[in-house]
DNA sequence: CAGTGGTCTAGACCACGAT
DNA sequence: TCGTGGTCTAGACCACTGG
């Protein structure tokens, strides 16, 4: 079981990456070298080089050469999914609470954030998804009319919203925002925890063709849930043979609060 | 000013996932059958996919095809970064000031976050992350003593605690967990908000060489700050041509709380 | 079996950067 | 000018999937 020859060269210049033979603004030999050095065409040569460019770690540079980035300087990522995509791959079974479905006037606030002109009319959604009986999180989610015609005949209680909308607009642009608020009483109410609970928020928006689109507003059920995330940042050389297609395998989940 | 045919090849494709021509799950036609389409060789065809495979629009099955994914069930992602290299490029002056630096017997929580033997000690830091005086963050990190021997004769205060301890490692394996709590009254005296105002606090816990090396703590001060990401989940096919290599153009940034 | 993707070659010409 | 990366060709053989 041999390695294409592309990966192994992927590897042998991870490894020296990764061992500090190659530091941070080196420049790698030349695709010319390797070539001869490997004994492979260029275009093997090649792929291996944009393989790592396109995992970050390198940089090219025509007329120039090719570099090792500073990678340690990456961030961390987090994932926001469809809370009840979640529940359902936790194994939970969710369900929806439709509270509001409606068109109406927005607040100013609103109208500001979803940008659209004073007195537009948008649609509004508010539910509660809950995972085997238990409140998860509280949903609200602003739509401009124009490209959700019917967005007022769907049953949100067995179609999710993020389905519906997902599938009316490819998204050009993603916003996200993550606050941590406090339930005031209606919102402890609805989600079943205490009042004065912080809870972690994230407001989302999305753009479609240049223009807003939706707002989301997801209010997660206080200190028993949590967003997390583990993923690695890239594959180590030990890795890259079992699942060489898989770079930032990122999993994420709901989780009880343990010790924060 | 005419672009490589692998890239017209390739919005091509993303036009007819685009307009809906090409739905999920659908088939692509084969590489042949496009290498003879655009009139070009099978390499060529084959990056213009690759690209597109790697950015999540494809998915190929040796032997039976290449397929369209649901990428519409793409989820959002928020990035968590360095707070000392945020101020910066916010264009603030950023400030740390070292509350503690030592080594200890962490008590069992932390213990077993971090994954070692009891009495097992350990290396610890707090700090407060300032911008323009302002604090931003209370930071906490706990360290394994075996791959960090000079932890102690840091200064932190001159050296962000995150390129140190990032030049001792190579990250395998990133875990965070976002969570909002209450600010009791030291927390709030330190970041100087109000007692009980919501925080989103970020942990993070990282692995190198299959060990877990070092926990993280970051409490955001209060309704102050709130992670704020915008990205764009695919080129759109407008602005491919403008940057190709970009994909997931990520901007980030901590941001004064407006309305949530 | 035929059709698909997976890998690879040995050239070629071009665009760009440094000198 | 020369060395770098950027793109491209016209083949080839292999591994896998499906009927």
């Amino acid at each position: 079981m041999t390695q294409p020859l592309y990966l192994q060269i992927k590897h042998e210049i991870l490894h020296r990456i990764q061992t500090g033979d190659l530091q941070p603004e080196d420049r790698i030999p030349s695709e010319h070298q390797l070539s001869k050095r490997f004994h492979v065409s260029r275009v093997t040569v090649q792929r291996a080089i944009r393989e790592l460019v396109s995992e970050g770690l390198l940089r090219r540079i025509q007329g120039s050469g090719t570099f090792v980035t500073n990678f340690t300087h990456r961030f961390s990522l987090i994932e926001v999914r469809d809370v009840l995509e979640e529940i359902r791959r936790l194994g939970g079974e969710p369900t929806t609470e439709v509270l509001l479905h409606r068109r109406f006037t927005p607040p100013e606030d609103i109208q500001k954030l979803i940008e659209v002109e004073p007195e537009t009319d948008v649609f509004h959604v508010a539910l509660i998804q809950s995972m085997d009986g238990e409140p998860v999180a509280y949903e609200e989610r602003f739509a401009i009319m124009e490209i959700y015609p019917d967005f007022l005949s769907q049953d949100f209680s067995k179609r999710s919203v993020f389905d519906y909308l997902a599938s009316h607009s490819v998204l050009e642009d993603i916003e996200n925002v993550v606050s941590a608020v406090l339930a005031d009483k209606r919102m402890a109410a609805m989600l079943e925890i205490d009042p004065d609970e912080p809870c972690v928020r994230v407001r989302r928006r999305n753009w479609y063709q240049g223009q807003c689109v939706t707002l989301t507003r997801i209010t997660y059920a206080g200190s028993r849930q949590v967003l997390a995330s583990r993923y690695r940042p890239y594959e180590s050389s030990a890795n890259v043979g079992s699942h060489p297609a898989l770079l930032r395998t990122v999993q994420n989940g709901l989780a009880k609060t343990g010790e924060v």
